[in-house]
DNA sequence: TGTATTTTATTTGTCGACAAAAAATCGACA
DNA sequence: TGTCGATTTTTTGTCGACAAATAAAATACA
């Protein structure tokens, strides 16, 4: 009998607490299960995870130093917005992020990088072939991923992760439109990024890498010009 | 008399604290008063500031997140250690952000985002020729955060930023040798590239920006190779 | 004397409570 | 009925205290 007596506290290990919350609350923020403009009340949080404010509150902290929440002084914390205003800014950082990191997995990659990274190009292209629109977006974030660790450079990489995360929740917005035109281009594109990664062909890379980014950032440009009323709206 | 009685407490207002904590933490780090290594005391930072553990430690995690210190889990928290055998992967990402957000800025500028930019390059000058290299290091990155603020790219002058504070880091390790040598020099880079940005030339701008960055990427890199033994003995 | 084990001390993680700040509600007055 | 001001309520920021985890010290044993 493994602990069925509700009558003990959970019995949180010392200091997991925080990671438990921090985890969750940013994926349900990414998921969009939170949208952007929720409140977040700290007590609320506290109940629903059955411990005091204060690791609630820590865990709050440091998704606001991602910028994934936004907090006004003495009142009122809430999910971060989306700028779409200012989206431009972040496909400039996105595309360019494709390319260096692309780049130097190309220099700096090790054999072992390229069996990671071809498991995540499997993942993607069953989640493709499955036409599921929502694996997609995760396992395309997860190979893009791997392949910015094997550049090794972690200002890069921190980056990087963190425009892949806010591209999770633009991307939601628009997924449907996501699964029903040419994944197999897709899947075709990144076999031949991690070609040209594995001859360690540093310009092809990034030839390859600066094309594939450019698509994507337009195919969803198209999107939301189409819906731009809707945009004005939010 | 402006409350020279001593038996009310400070009056700190209620939010400011963590904001204290944090910026003066923050200053110490940067500029290696508490240098690389040193062990983070809650209780004792609680008696300096006079106020409890819980700001000092929402300050904390603030830095944690932002990687100016690392936290052993129930144990240990220190200043973060400068990564020399890694450095490169710093140099490549500066110099990237030198060039990307000089471009931006040359491409996004507003009219008085000039007037800004030209009173940094104003203070930098007056450092230099007071030979002052301590001023230098300042005024340069202030110049340079400028620049990237007029590009306008949240995502780009986040990274920068973050990048010109571990600059000023390592920088401070050397600073002796940054005054002695052609300031000058600099100076004059720095008035090509605030024209060519004024002249909304993008191409002359990053290749400005390039060569900039990359000089003093080498001079640096110059003088670790020369403290070679040094690097070993950390 | 050196090593394993118990004991103590130190430091962190979590808690519940209280005070300050802002928002929401209520009430006086025109 | 509408507006301004006072009052109440809600939510955050801070505090002191306690418990868990680890390190340091002390002790037992070979």
């Amino acid at each position: 009998m493994t602990n069925t007596d509700a009558s003990f506290p959970p019995e949180r290990k010392r200091g997991s607490g925080v990671k438990v919350v921090y985890e969750l609350l940013r994926d349900e923020i990414l998921d969009l299960v939170l949208p952007p403009g929720s409140p977040i009340d700290e007590l609320q949080l506290a109940e629903r995870f059955k411990m005091s404010r204060t690791p609630i509150r820590e865990a709050l902290v440091r998704l606001a130093g991602e910028g994934l929440i936004d907090t006004l002084p003495n009142r009122s914390t809430m999910v971060a917005n989306i700028d779409f205003l200012n989206m431009h800014t972040f496909f400039d950082a996105l595309v360019l992020m494709y390319r260096v990191t692309t780049k130097l997995a190309a220099q700096y990659h090790r054999p072992e990088d390229i069996a990671i990274i071809r498991a995540h190009q499997a993942r993607f292209a069953a989640a493709a072939e499955a036409q599921d629109a929502l694996a997609m977006i995760a396992t395309n974030a997860a190979l893009h991923s791997a392949i910015a660790e094997a550049g090794r450079n972690p200002y890069f990489t921190g980056l990087f992760n963190r425009l892949l995360d806010e591209g999770r929740r633009i991307l939601r917005l628009y997924y449907q439109s996501y699964g029903d035109r040419l994944p197999q281009q897709f899947v075709d594109e990144h076999e031949d990024i991690i070609a040209a990664i594995a001859a360690r062909d540093t310009e092809a890379a990034d030839r390859l890498a600066k094309a594939h980014a450019e698509q994507i950032v337009k195919q969803i440009q198209t999107f939301f010009s189409r819906n731009e009323r809707i945009d004005i709206a939010l």
